[in-house]
DNA sequence: TTATATATGGAGGCATCTTCCACTTAGCAA
DNA sequence: TTGCTAAGTGGAAGATGCCTCCATATATAA
């Protein structure tokens, strides 16, 4: 949309040391840790901070977006190799893995998906595509949106950070929701 | 566990109060209003709402347990005169109802039901109820727990809070669930 | 009436958010 | 090189909200 009006140099080392401090401080202790904290770990005012990124979902995308590019990436590689319902199945259990990186991310993954940074863009495409497929191939029924996965990721995200998340009981989880979105009269 | 120590007079007209002011106040503004305006808006000092109310969720319960009273016992009516999976999906479906009269409740739906409140007690154990019984029929997966309900719930509360929420939103966000817990071979 | 356990209000200390603006600086044009 | 200026900066300050604490007030039982 509104193209960046391209930051002058020192601007760009600041956002890109707030970036990093960001990602360390989130991951020490959660995302909603105080933005003050992490102006100070990047040595930077609170104001620049601010400036860079008016919202603490701003913020949270952007730390988050190259994890995310990765992620997209690598799913939409593993997706080449497996039929879409593995794919998607996959996709989604390793979104809610994602999520729980940061504590606490798991309330806002909605909001934070839909700002505009080139990882969220990447997964929530990627995401959609795989989708898609699955649906195509007649495998997933046709009344599925993108938004049903990213709500459900929210859920089992949020489940399993209450108590003690453990991988199986993700994978339990999504095994649910994927027998529930399956098309085929004999699932399971 | 621990029996109610049996309040002074004065003191029982003060809860009243508070518990009054903070329906009002939830309803009107949501579940994340400042407990001073709720205190304001009772007539009484911060120092008394803390004292009878020691955290923002035992307030949000202690308001809510008549609603979730009402919502217990009519589920509980509707489930004698229907199959165990249709009694299921209608419960997960007002709990999201109820969940959503409170902008922003969805977050902590999971820390209010575990708060004893009597509505609170109700509701879970109707829950439980009901599950139980679908479970035994062999109409839902035995796998399944309450706290999947409960997190379900939540996330659909969160999803279609953020979006502008639709009854009809929900219901297909219910359905895609319920088709997941279903036990059936030909579900669908 | 009095003693006392119970209850009260709200000031105060703390944390955090967010805005604003006087000052600084990168980068360009002369 | 030397200004000039638009862009950027830091952090103080004002708001808001949480929660604790305690001097004071009051219900109630004896």
């Amino acid at each position: 949309m509104t193209d960046e009006p391209a930051l002058r140099a020192d601007a760009r080392r600041n956002r890109e040391r707030i970036l990093a401090a960001a990602e360390e401080v989130f991951l020490e202790r959660g995302a909603a840790v105080s933005l003050d904290d992490v102006a100070k770990r990047a040595g930077v005012g609170i104001g620049t901070l601010y400036r860079r990124f008016p919202t603490r979902e701003a913020l949270l995308a952007a730390a988050y977006s190259a994890r995310f590019l990765k992620f997209a990436a690598a799913s939409r590689r593993r997706a080449e190799k497996s039929d879409p319902m593995s794919a998607l199945r996959a996709y989604l259990q390793e979104l809610v893995q994602h999520t729980n990186v940061y504590r606490g991310l798991a309330a806002s993954l909605g909001a934070v998906l839909q700002v505009g940074t080139p990882g969220c863009l990447a997964t929530s495409a990627e995401g959609a595509r795989i989708l898609q497929l699955a649906q195509t191939a007649g495998m997933v029924r046709a009344d599925i949106t993108f938004d049903d996965i990213v709500c459900v990721a929210t859920a089992i995200s949020l489940a399993t950070q209450q108590n003690g998340s453990s991988k199986s009981q993700i994978a339990h989880l999504v095994d649910v929701f994927v027998h529930g979105i399956d098309n085929s009269k004999a699932a399971r």
